[in-house]
DNA sequence: TCTATATACATAAGATTCTTATATATTATA
DNA sequence: TATAATATATAAGAATCTTATGTATATAGA
């Protein structure tokens, strides 16, 4: 993952993102998932495709997303859904990271309402 | 970082938290620090030597943390401490980590009252 | 018209940070 | 007397990222 801001902070984030994208939105190509990210955070976390499309072919490949191709004023899409197995994982790995935001912000003293 | 619940989640919070204990504490050895952590999180994030030895060498060698060893019950221990470079890093890395779980929070829909 | 930017995907090389395992040594506990 | 706790250290390998490069189409501006 890419931002100038958080450079090379809290690594392994992106999955959990890119899941809980997939959870509110049914279906997604990379490079919406991108922009919606740059949206959201007002410019502050940019993806970098090098971490992205590896990503997303990563959880492809266990089983968590399919994947279909569509073309859409002739460039290739490739549209990403949570598999049933997704479903499930994206459920786990949120509890887990609510829960170690909340050990982290206790731990650096941040006031963890959010928990 | 090691913990059985959060397996390789959020990587490079390691830094940030050794940083803030620092911060609190004027002095504090390694084991110490594991053992804080694992006090505070209630034994949800545990520290492996692995991991924290080479981060505590890796701050010490880009003059964040100055380090002094001592004889305690005959057993070595290596006492580090925030230098005045390390003093200001932990202001701006704070700011940086707020901001990043503020946006991780929007991106996870997780109601970031902490921001 | 041509050039740059936006859209869209992909991969390779290298850096960083972690896990797991091993090593050493002393003190306290069962 | 053996095991756990205290205390530090490093090495091998895995995972995840950054940076760079490559391909290709569409659009906007000069």
């Amino acid at each position: 993952m890419n931002s100038t801001k958080y450079k090379g902070l809290l690594k392994g984030s992106l999955q959990i993102i890119i899941l809980k994208l997939l959870q509110n939105n049914d279906r997604m190509y990379g490079y919406e998932i991108t922009q919606v990210v740059k949206e959201i955070t007002n410019g502050e976390i940019l993806l970098t495709e090098g971490a992205l499309y590896p990503a997303l072919h990563k959880l492809e490949k266990e089983g968590l997303l399919t994947a279909s191709v569509e073309l859409v004023d002739n460039r290739a899409r490739k549209y990403y859904a949570l598999s049933e197995k997704g479903r499930a994982k994206v459920k786990v790995k949120l509890n887990e990271t609510k829960s170690f935001m909340g050990n982290l912000a206790l731990l650096l003293n941040l006031n963890p309402k959010m928990a």
